[in-house]
DNA sequence: CGGGACTTTGAGCAAATTCAACCATTGTGG
DNA sequence: CCACAATGGTTGAATTTGCTCAAAGTCCCG
């Protein structure tokens, strides 16, 4: 439904004036987060501030990277499409997450809005124009593609040989841990964890009735999750 | 088998000597390629060649990441364990390709040669103090990660979503396209094919069979594939 | 030439999917 | 304010894809 939907034009140095980076939410926990005072000004040049609202596209797979992100607030969904619908979503982007990794001519896959979001966007041509003057922040944003890349692989070992069971509580221990608790908040659909885990939603109801059977979860509701053994949970996302 | 196997020690300055980075086969495809005869001697200085045995490990997921590497010649895979034995393999190398990133304090997978491998080592820690004096370097290593990055999601998109003969056409289609030739060498074996594409054996066989008798490909030898219809291979492998 | 590693094929099985029905929540218009 | 349509979630039954178990065939490589 999203799908046709455009990301409405923000003025730069208009929003950006009213929230400027030094005063940013997110910004110790950024690629912001290498900048000084004095290049962080650098890079507030540049900058708008973008509202996105849930369903939203940012931006498709196949279009030209003009941009590239930093999330300040909300969730995003990154995923691929098959010709005939299948959708395989490779990632969730929560507050802080930078968006546009690989830096290509052309976005790899799509991204849209799970919840309403807020971005902060970077002309992906003027930013890389900044690397040169500014190091750290090339630096910053290949321990960025290091860390996109270590979780890619954890991914595909639980895509290519995790049980249905193992999926969900790898998916559930990851949340906690990002969360920083127990009680997890589930942004997204079922729709959306079945197609980041490689299943119908049908089986993601099922195993989250499972695993609340074995009372490893609560489920106040669809969208709570309470862990009630971490440490089962975790042998269980682990395969042991 | 090759769990307990050690790489041999190699003397830097010695193969180095003998084969120095200006004389090196695969260099205007590498990393090194960035640089020009000078800034090429730093980095000659660092390095060493060494020879890897078929099967042989070149790390393990959690070894203290002290070295990367580029593949001067053979191949190499790498994968994931859980802890009852699956495995996950997460990419295979070939010559000219980068084996190091993500660049973590320790290794996030396990690496180990294919087919008798020669490798070039560069110590980590001295490669990355050089990016300071040669940026380019550096730029270089984020633009391979960003590569690295769209290939993970192209491989979670099958792992998820695709059946086992769009896996085994998505993967034909890729080996050949890298070894540009309709002809294409396999020099993994049909287990490593399954732990790459999330199947078993027997299904890679039966599929292997389905696809000959599709009359997609020939397989002349178990680990040669003739491509005798690459337009309908291509359409399988995305899904059409 | 013999033995081990690898591959192929077959038969039955199981995990996850498909198809279908039903329930809960929410938002909308009468 | 309520009826009801729409969206999302759960559960059940039947089906299917790919897996497990088993056996036989092939290919190196010494």
């Amino acid at each position: 439904m999203s799908r046709f939907q455009i990301l409405p034009e923000a003025v730069e140095g208009n929003d950006t004036t009213l929230m400027p980076c030094a005063a940013c939410d997110v910004r110790e926990m950024t690629i912001c987060s290498v900048l000084g005072g004095h290049e962080l000004d650098r890079l507030a040049q540049i900058v708008a501030r973008v509202p996105v609202a849930a369903g939203q596209t940012i931006f498709q797979e196949g279009d030209d990277a003009e941009h590239v992100y930093n999330i300040v607030s909300g969730s995003v969904r990154l995923f691929k499409l098959l010709p005939d619908g299948r959708r395989q979503i490779t990632g969730f982007l929560f507050d802080s997450d930078f968006l546009g990794l690989a830096l290509k001519q052309h976005y790899a896959y799509s991204a849209e809005a799970v919840s309403p979001t807020v971005v902060c966007r970077f002309p992906r041509g003027k930013l890389e124009r900044l690397f040169d003057d500014l190091p750290k922040l090339e630096k910053r944003l290949l321990d960025e593609a290091s860390n996109e890349l270590i979780a890619a692989q954890d991914q595909m070992l639980l895509l290519g040989r995790k049980t249905a069971a193992e999926r969900l509580s790898s998916f559930l221990f990851a949340l906690a841990r990002r969360q920083n608790n127990r009680h997890v908040e589930l942004e997204m659909t079922r729709t959306d964890i079945a197609d980041y885990l490689g299943l119908t939603i049908e089986t993601v109801s099922r195993t989250f009735t499972k695993l609340r059977k074995l009372d490893i979860i609560d489920t106040p509701d669809a969208h709570s999750v309470v862990i009630k053994d971490a440490s089962v949970l975790k042998d269980m996302a682990e395969g042991e």
